[in-house]
DNA sequence: ATACAATACAGATAAATATTCTTTTTATAT
DNA sequence: ATATAAAAAGAATATTTATCTGTATTGTAT
């Protein structure tokens, strides 16, 4: 049978989702418990996979890369091997951070984060628009950003 | 003078971006260095705030968030003093995990990671559509996704 | 209710790692 | 070429991780 989260568990994710760069002991401290227990419950939530990795977050804008823009796609044609290398040429493009297919009134949700406009325009022009059977694309280009995070809330579960 | 960075905090970035629980010692060989150069150059990339932070990253899907929904919001008003009311609001629901404010056909973008169909419908009902002022709203939902990351190409920098 | 088994916990310890300090090398400007 | 500054290497120390052992708790069957 699939093991379960319980309540420690779900506080122990909440807390490495936050900052994983603390000690064992001082995780231990938050969950009013001792080392070794919490030791072997990270290492079962990396082994179950509800862990999937650690990973620095970086400050985009202070590498240079201040745009990020949203851009609906919808394709003219449908066949299945189509689809499939859309996908596949999408996720070769270093810029594009995310892709989803999507129901509503696109086929595919594309996020892009790139140095700037210009950057922004070279990739419509120089790579997305040399895709076959592009339908209707529209761009949602970001002016602020008042949240941006993979942190889940997982006080609900 | 601000500090910038060379060839190696790039694939240094590159590094920690992927998995940050590695050893010095492992990122060091990568890097054809000794330990105590990385070190001081991670620590220096921390402090100066090009890493933000180290987390954990879950499995939504088996964590039971099994949807993502991608909601493009109009306002009515756009007063200033609604504007920032509006992405207060937004910010105290967990489902979201980021709002933009944007420049296109929408005002707003919103991503939400909910448990299913059902929670998404929970959230518009009595929680979206309570907000004042919306005009229009569309909604787009994830059938799949092709590419789900924070990891930025830096290659190209 | 009680005994038994299974699981989780606390505390201690050895091995590994992070961190600091000193010395050496490399790069740069004069 | 030489002086200076910056970065890297090497070595020593402080922390932390990972493991082991014994104890407590929880669940289950009688």
């Amino acid at each position: 049978m699939a093991y379960s989260l319980d309540k420690i568990d779900l506080q122990l994710l909440e807390i490495l989702q936050k900052d994983s760069n603390q000690t064992t002991k001082r995780i231990a401290e938050q969950l009013g418990m001792t080392t070794s227990p919490v030791f072997e419950r990270i290492k079962k939530l990396e082994k179950e996979g509800y862990i999937k990795k650690y990973v620095a977050v970086l400050d985009n804008k202070k590498i240079g890369l201040k745009l990020t823009v949203f851009i609906g796609i919808a394709l003219q044609g449908h066949t299945r091997s189509y689809l499939e290398k859309f996908v596949k040429e999408i996720n070769n493009f270093p810029e594009i951070v995310e892709c989803h297919r999507v129901s509503g009134n696109f086929d595919y949700l594309l996020k892009l984060v790139v140095e700037d406009i210009e950057a922004y325009e070279t990739f419509i022009i120089s790579k997305l628009t040399l895709l076959p059977y592009l339908g209707n694309v529209q761009s949602l280009i970001t002016l602020s950003t008042g949240k941006e995070t993979n942190e889940i809330d997982l006080s609900r579960i």
